[in-house]
DNA sequence: CTGCATCCTCGGGGATACTG
DNA sequence: CAGTATCCCCGAGGATGCAG
């Protein structure tokens, strides 16, 4: 029976560190929609270098969220998609959209508000 | 109609900006509970400064999601609660401590299946 | 095509001292 | 009591070049 007393800084932090990389909500809405190539990958999300991408996916994968398949093929091929457990984040992350889009509403109506 | 193909990755960001801050999941719990002083802040969460906690307050207050009432008082009397849309934020928060139980728990079985 | 090694920048967060 | 003002450190993330 963890947490008992529901002192909930540990696990949300847990959670935060898992999804809070600077590119990794964009990473893993692309891998809701399906698997996808490294290269797709860095082509879908404009301004991320490789040396970066590689590190989120890295971390990611550490963190069993995500899924690396490599081909052994020339040219070199690298799979990756989300696990039966990195699926689960998709409602915790819609759940921030949600909130994210009332938030900047509410950001407009203040500065309208002047 | 913002944001209406669903591209969650700048609303998610948002949320994200707005709760990881290294200590405002806890400051966040300590206010769900209701308002509290400065003091009584800093002395519940061990290992925080006075700096750092008005920087994180400062932010907070900031993003519309708590409240600064300043007592004319000797001594002075400062006190913190969540605004009504900053108590939009509890549902979030709990997703996030839920998801990040599991994880834990999945994290623990990794090891011991070694 | 995919990825590692190296170097650098920048800002969040910590330590300390002073103040209304 | 509740801050502000400085200074400092460290790690995430970016740029570039090399490699299997």
């Amino acid at each position: 029976m963890p947490y008992e007393h529901s002192l909930y800084g540990c696990p949300v932090d847990a959670t935060l560190n898992v999804i809070s990389g600077k590119w990794k909500p964009q990473i893993l809405r692309l891998l809701f929609q399906g698997t996808r190539r490294f290269g797709v990958l860095q082509r879908s999300i404009p301004g991320i270098s490789r040396h970066v991408l590689t590190t989120q996916l890295r971390e990611l994968e550490q963190d069993g969220i995500i899924q690396r398949t490599v081909f052994a093929e020339v040219p070199p091929k690298v799979e990756y998609s989300l696990t039966e457990f990195g699926k689960t984040l998709e409602p915790v992350l819609t759940g921030l959209l949600t909130w994210g889009e009332h938030y900047i509403q509410q950001q407009d109506k203040q500065k309208s508000a002047t």
